[in-house]
Order: structure tokens, then C-alpha cells, then sequence
DNA sequence: TTCTTATTGCGACTAATTCTCAATTGCAAT
DNA sequence: ATTGCAATTGAGAATTAGTCGCAATAAGAA
């Protein structure tokens, strides 16, 4: 299968697993998401639809998820962990603005050439990289040059 | 001061802070591991070698560690942060073997020549970055072959 | 030496995540 | 369709990493 619930379905049934109504309404919901989300944003928004789940649910069918290459996680804000799809958008790596919280994506094909020799240098094999820039948005530049 | 002692009692000094025989046990014992290390790590090799400070010390000294710029955490696995060294050694990233837990060090020039790019381009101002790459070691690929 | 503040260990507390268990349900094989 | 069994669920207890409040102590400037 092609679509997103299909793979997820695939996923589970080659690993012995059900696909269940609560299974499908995380999916769905995480995929409702535009930019990245945390438990707590998940969980809220599956209650605000009426959709009772627990939070043992979702992180149970979070590493299913996450391992079945539909959803990834991509960094820590004050340790909680983001996440977003990873599915249908291409790969890219993040900006944080350590004052205001913005997130600026970018993808530099050259970085992840260069980082696939290094890999080869050292007979490495990637399943997953992240690359993660912390400092200050021209924003916040420019509002901490006024003061 | 230059050395690394030195450049502590200065932040604290700087910073109305005392230098007490616990910060002092901290630093050392920090920049007594060769590689990365976590703070339960920290803590058993302090109370090995019947130095029984209180977690809670050691958790309040280390925000003043890592901002003089003495210490810094490097990437975590299982969920706990690794920290190592950020004085005398020069920067680098991390691949992590997703098998065996392997560490490999690296730095490429290029790679950071090419962030800085990438920052200019977004009017963006570098505080730190982190690359890490995880996926299978030299050794790992191997025995997998042979199974 | 004195005095002001910062620091300490302790144990209580918090927040995130995992676990246990009894009741339920998906789904593969009749 | 029915059955049977293994996987799944929610609830709440347990665990874990990290933080906080407090009373006793100690740096270090004057
Ligand atoms: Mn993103
Ligand atoms: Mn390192
Ligand atoms: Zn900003
Ligand atoms: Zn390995």
C-alpha cells in the first residue's frame, strides 16, 4: 500500500500487530498536524475531538510509528521531545532560536553529501542523522540590538 | 586564568558564586573521564572514590559548567544526556552505532563551512550546533552479515 | 574576626514515561 | 458466522530524572 494509513497497516500486520480505532485516530491525528507537535499537543487534540484515549495508548503506538518511518522525532524544546511526519515531506534540518522559539527549516543537499563520505570513511551505514543549529533569529538580533 | 580551574573560579567569581570543595570534586571528576559520560556515571565515580555528595549539588553545579563554556552535553541515548569535555579538545560530531552504542568523533571543515552558509542565508546567529548520525558501525555491519 | 549570602544534604515533590492487570477486541482459522 | 487466542485497552500504580524548600553550614569580602 501507498497510502499512509496503508503502510502503517503493513507495518503492523508484518510485526503480528492489530490495527485498531485508536491506532488509526493517532495516525490521523498526527498527520493533521502541519508543522511538529509533542505528546501533549496530541493528546489535547484528540480530547478537544472527543477522542478519549489515554496517554498509555500513545506512547504505545508511538515507537510503531516512529519505526515504521511514518513519524520522526526531531528535537528537544526543554525536554519534551518534537516530532513531525516523515512521509510525503522531504527530508531537512532545523534552526532553534534559543530566545523566541522559532523554528526555521532548511535542506543543504551538499551537507548531506558530505556527510554520507564521512559516513564511508568510517565504513558507517546512516539510518537517520539530525543536525540542529541553536542561536538567534534575525528577529531576535535585530530586538536585542533596540535595548 | 587558563587553566581550567582557573576559568571556573572566574565565571563563578563573575557571577557572585562560590567556589566550595563540592564544585571543585565536580569539575575534576568531569575532566577525569576520557569520553562522554552521564550525570549517574558522575555520580558513582565521585561516590567510588568516597566523595558522597547529594545529586542535588550535582545537578545545581552542572548549569554553571556548561555555561562557562567548560562542559557540554553532546547528544543523549536512552533518554539520558551525555556530556563530555568543551575545553582543550577541539569541536566535533558524533555517529552512534544503533547496535552496540559505538561512538565515532569526526569533524569536517566543510560541513561547517557550509552551516555557517546556511545561517548567513537566514540572518541567523550560531550559539552551537550538534550533528549526530545514527546507524550501524564498521563492526556491527559485519556480525550482522555473519548471522 | 565578623557578617552577609551562597551552598549544602536531605527528603519531599514534579513531570514524563512505563508498567501491571483485568476486561475487551481484532482477526485468522475454522 | 463463530470461535479462540493473542494483542490491546484504560486506569492507576510505579518508576525515573530532575527540581525545590528548608534548616544548618561555610565562603570570602570587609
Ligand atoms: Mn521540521
Ligand atoms: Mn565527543
Ligand atoms: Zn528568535
Ligand atoms: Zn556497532
Amino acid at each position: 500500500m501507498d497510502t499512509i494509513e496503508g503502510k502503517f497497516r503493513d507495518y503492523l500486520k508484518a510485526k503480528g500487530l492489530k490495527f485498531t480505532p485508536e491506532r488509526e485516530l493517532i495516525l490521523e491525528t498526527m498527520f493533521s498536524f502541519h508543522g511538529h507537535f509533542d505528546i501533549e499537543q496530541l493528546y489535547d487534540k484528540l480530547h478537544k475531538k472527543n477522542h478519549l484515549l489515554s496517554m498509555a495508548t500513545i506512547y504505545r503506538t508511538l515507537p510503531y510509528l516512529i519505526n515504521s518511518g511514518l513519524i520522526k522525532e526531531v528535537f528537544r524544546c526543554q525536554n519534551r521531545p518534537q516530532y513531525e511526519k516523515n512521509f510525503g515531506l522531504p527530508h531537512h534540518d532545523h534552526l532553534i532560536c534559543v530566545r523566541c522559539g522559532r523554528i526555521i527549516e532548511f535542506k543543504e543537499e551538499e551537507i548531506e553529501r558530505l556527510q554520507e563520505r564521512v559516513c564511508k570513511r568510517f565504513g558507517f551505514k546512516t539510518v537517520e542523522h539530525r543536525l540542529g543549529i541553536r542561536g538567534y533569529c534575525k528577529n531576535c538580533l535585530q530586538k536585542i540590538k533596540n535595548s
